[in-house]
DNA sequence: CTGAAAGCGCTTACAG
DNA sequence: CTGAAAGCGCTTACAG
């Protein structure tokens, strides 16, 4: 039962094996009478390429490479789907590779991944995308990479990203329309950029509309739940706390919700939250989270569409190579107008 | 600047290729004074088998697939990162593969997946590995395949598992030994057969305790934390309500604390609550939830194990083939004494 | 214990 | 527009 070749169907089809690859790949110079039987033939014999053979022959691989910092997270599971789903429709193969920089052994991980499979091609995510020594390593491989999210350097790789720091003024404005003027915020993971873009849109937002930024509002979080959960403490275990809570990402929104929860504070009646990210909890959280949708499966599918493309490798530098993908402020329960506001317009 | 081959690293060493290729591969018969020479000069010239050339010859593609149902899932995630891990260890690697069985074209992704890819093997996972058509198409394509927490059909495959008809009972013990008599219950996905032996280790040890199962307090769910909203209201929004709640899974144990925060029920005193699954969000949430670990990153790394093992082919029905893997009961902040069971014993 | 020969199934580089 | 030849870098099947 062994499986049909290039040249069972090049036998059947009555050409050479040359033409049927042609065919195969999609190339010029094939009589269209020609190419219609080929193309008959395959389907008759159910033919399907050995791409190890292609790979072979071709010395390319038609795998792309996505490294992940932590694969276990609510966003890597989004950016590797809709990097797996474009990847399907460009005839490429995903490999999923967790980096732990924290371990000896992760340059020789990554070494290893893009030599040893051959990797066409590697997306970047955050916060592997901003350290030098990863951007080395896959320099010095040679293959192609696009980074999501990258902190400057726009000459080093193509890139795809949001505007976060108009998405954190476009979120920091709602809260003002709301009434809202002592608002709280809890920073991300100052190893990422984005923590730096989320702060500085809120910061700006506040200042041009003549609001003060209280110091003693601003607080430091990772991103990650338990962290939010001492800085959510101090914001609301006072009396003079913010109406509103500004957090950078949704995990620590929803510290902020169950501390609120927990000293008994109406949300949004008396205290507004909101996030960024729109996670799957943002969804079912009650009261439901007002965030920011950050487009992460378009970008991991907008990466593959220029590591594929063959004009990527020359010209990274061209500006369709950095794309900047539109986000959505998405307004639900946690938000509402400021105490007090609603006497005001009585 | 062309890659080192085989060829290079055999004239280096003094040896024929085919030496090259039992030391690279860990064949018997090579001195070991041949074997010591061969080593060094791959170290020295960096050299990596080309693992296509390597795949076209031996008709092995070294690749593994993971089929998922809801790749975004938590269980994806922790699957996905047990079995890439120990890929790696076997110097196999991963091909993910989501499959949406309400898409008109699943089979054919799942045909050509194996087919095109020529995966030497595949891990099916719930409720995917339950699914006839699937094993049907598996089968039909002729690789080995192991499943994770199948529903039955020994015989079909190998299988990895843990027992959940017992973990179910420890956890409803546990309930029990704190003095809860009135239990609620939130079942999960009926799809999935691991709702049904949760529910009947419940029961189990309700009755083997001279306890009844109250019909009442027994509440559909899907496993999503929407789900449980709605049954946890009506298990909660009475008088006549349960002492503590055992939802299938830890979302829904987490509907099950919103709804009692919602209603102004302290847990745990006046609520015990417990999940299943170990999610992050059982850690993390407030109180934090008693759960059942679920070795689910063991589990996949067992299933790749199997598939590479060279004797899995033609014994599947062995029973080191049919593995049962240890869960933990984690006592969290969730459950407590009964209600008024302090007092009894004060 | 070691090696020479053939072949896996494609594509590349040329010719025509 | 089409094809014959050579080769990609391994392993298989034999010999010795």
């Amino acid at each position: 039962m062994k499986d049909v070749s290039i040249k069972d169907v090049a036998a059947r089809a009555g050409v050479s094996p040359k033409t049927v690859s042609r065919v195969i790949n999609g190339e010029q110079h094939v009589r269209p009478e020609v190419r219609d039987v080929v193309l008959r033939v395959v389907a008759e014999l159910d033919y399907r390429p050995n791409i190890f053979a292609r790979s072979l022959s071709s010395s390319r691989s038609y795998l792309l490479g996505l490294f992940l910092d932590d694969p276990s997270s609510g966003y890597a599971s989004d950016v590797q789907l809709g990097a797996l789903l474009r990847c399907r429709e460009r005839s490429y193969h995903l490999i999923v590779e967790p980096v732990d920089l924290a371990k000896a052994n992760w340059e020789h991980q990554i070494e290893s991944s893009i030599r040893g499979l051959r990797l066409d091609g590697a997306i970047l995510t955050p916060p592997l995308c901003d350290d030098p020594r990863v951007i080395e390593i896959v320099t010095a491989a040679g293959i192609p990479f696009v980074r999501i999210s990258p902190r400057g350097d726009p000459e080093v790789s193509g890139a795809v990203e949001m505007d976060e720091f108009a998405a954190a003024i476009d979120m920091t404005r709602h809260l003002i329309d709301l009434g809202h003027c002592e608002i709280g915020f809890i920073m991300g993971d100052p190893q990422h950029d984005s923590s730096r873009k989320r702060y500085d849109g809120f910061r700006y937002a506040m200042t041009s509309a003549g609001l003060g930024v209280k110091e003693s509002f601003m607080m430091q979080g990772d991103f990650s739940m338990r962290s939010a959960l001492g800085p959510a403490e101090r914001l609301l275990g006072t009396p003079d706390r913010p109406t509103a809570i500004f957090a950078s990402n949704d995990d620590m929104a929803l510290a902020a919700l169950i501390t609120a929860m927990k000293f008994g504070i109406a949300v949004p009646e008396a205290l507004s939250i909101c996030g960024f990210d729109d996670a799957p909890s943002a969804r079912t959280a009650w009261p439901s989270l007002t965030t920011i949708r950050q487009p992460k499966a378009e970008m991991a599918a907008a990466s593959v569409d220029m590591l594929v493309d063959p004009f990527y490798r020359t010209r990274a530098d061209d500006e369709r190579f950095h794309r900047l993908l539109p986000y959505e402020l998405i307004k639900r329960q946690s938000t509402g107008r400021a105490p007090g506001m609603d006497n005001v317009e009585a």
